[in-house]
DNA sequence: TAGAAGATTTGATTTAAATCAATTGTATAA
DNA sequence: TTATACAATTGATTTAAATCAAATCTTCTA
């Protein structure tokens, strides 16, 4: 694989300067009126709870191709996503980049390891999230045993996505990887009760190719393939309709 | 890529008849005597914790390609490795197989969604394990908190490996991923204070191929190119001696 | 110790996906 | 509406790794 220096340019890493959302005075009540919260960790707390939990957190918002934090970073804090989506990567020296995840909102991020985070995360579009400081949340977690059995679920089923991921970089073909990808898409949707056909996808081809590990040629001739095999319809680059979910799954593996 | 039924035959699916280790009547006392339980979650157990912990657990003795359980099987138990390898893997319905980790003594296996197995596990050689019954562990993470910390943090830790990987599988060279494979080995032996250097390889060239998404005339390949390079020594085929750390480090990435 | 079976290495050739290079499609602003 | 920039698609060619196929090297057993 030629090595590209060119592509250490494509991704600016542009510091997060982000700006506190509206309605953060009203911390303890924040959490009470969240919508995103049955899909997320703080699901296991009760209104007493929630209270200080508002209190220990804070909303953020970022805005398209803006970095909440970089991987060199020492990490100080962790998030949870209320509204919109990011991608977390990492970032080869030489400038690859391998797109880790597609997160959602409920999604909680900032794994670190040695006290610097293990990827960079950049926002896709507007973003909402709730910043909690790494320290208070992990005194957080000695007191309330709740939250750690929480955390540690999702935590392990993060887990295993990450393994079937493993799965699918190290064994499938390009065909199994783009059809694998658009289920996966549509089921992340169906879980937090969005429409799962169409689905709509926040990235564009270079983040599809990057998270898939091919290239956006490869992407867009796959694409094609499944659009002229009548497995799907392409709306428009960002909408894709499952015409057949069966022959879909089929081509998964 | 070519999908060769014949490969489905390459992995026995043994069943494990496995036999109990000698000296499980004395089970209070097991733990007191493990010797790997400083490089494990249990550690942060004290004595009186130890000897419950002792009763609700159980060793057991695999041999080489036994399998400790399929991913198709509902998953009644976990485990941790008291001695020797074991390979946790998935397969494709077409007989293609990802190993999706080499697990070490210390290591906590068994990870399950909707009460499944995630992956196959199967024994590299001679292996103990230490067994848990998945409600009664559940049921003894209610009652203590430091164990539910301590296991999310291992699994936090798991879980920035696995994202590695991705990285790994998703960008990384066949020269890359080899070399990568060898520094991590060195690393995992050096952490449970094992030698570091030579480093014995407990799997053969196919799991290697297996586990990094190559196959095994690349991996042969690849190691031949180290060796010329003079980056390594080959003792034997499962004797690698690092010659030079940072040529090897820096053909990571 | 011979020889059989299996593991590993090495060589020749093919191929899936990458690369290079236009071209087409789609927003955004003048 | 038309230019402009950017995103996505498509075509031609190259290439890294796979596949196919021997040839060695190990290990085990008779």
């Amino acid at each position: 694989m030629l090595k590209v220096p060119i592509m250490a340019v494509r991704l600016k890493e542009n510091n997060a300067h982000c700006e506190l959302a509206k309605g953060d005075d009203l911390g303890h009540t924040r959490c009470a009126l969240c919508g995103i919260r049955p899909y997320s960790f703080c699901r296991c707390l009760n209104e007493d709870e929630l209270k200080v939990f508002s209190k220990i957190s804070s909303e953020r918002m970022f805005s398209d191709k803006q970095n909440i934090f970089l991987q060199q970073e020492k990490s100080k804090n962790l998030y949870n996503i209320t509204e919109g989506n990011i991608k977390i990567y990492q970032l080869l020296t030489d400038g690859r980049l391998q797109i880790i995840g597609f997160l959602y909102p409920g999604d909680f991020f900032g794994s670190y390891r040695q006290g610097k985070y293990n990827y960079s995360a950049q926002a896709i579009g507007d973003v909402k999230v709730c910043v909690f400081n790494e320290t208070t949340l992990n005194k957080h977690l000695e007191k309330n045993p709740k939250l750690s059995r929480e955390l540690l679920n999702i935590t392990a089923n993060e887990l295993t996505l990450a393994q079937d991921r493993i799965r699918v970089l190290g064994k499938l073909t390009a065909t199994e990887r783009m059809a694998n990808f658009i289920l996966n898409i549509s089921d992340q949707r169906s879980r937090i009760k969005w429409q799962d056909n169409p689905v709509s996808l926040p990235m564009n081809r270079q983040d599809i190719a990057d998270y898939l590990g091919l290239t956006i040629a490869t992407v867009s001739r796959e694409i094609t393939r499944l659009k002229t095999s009548n497995v799907i319809k392409v709306l428009s680059a960002s909408q894709i309709y499952i015409n057949d979910r069966t022959k879909l799954s089929l081509l998964c593996n």
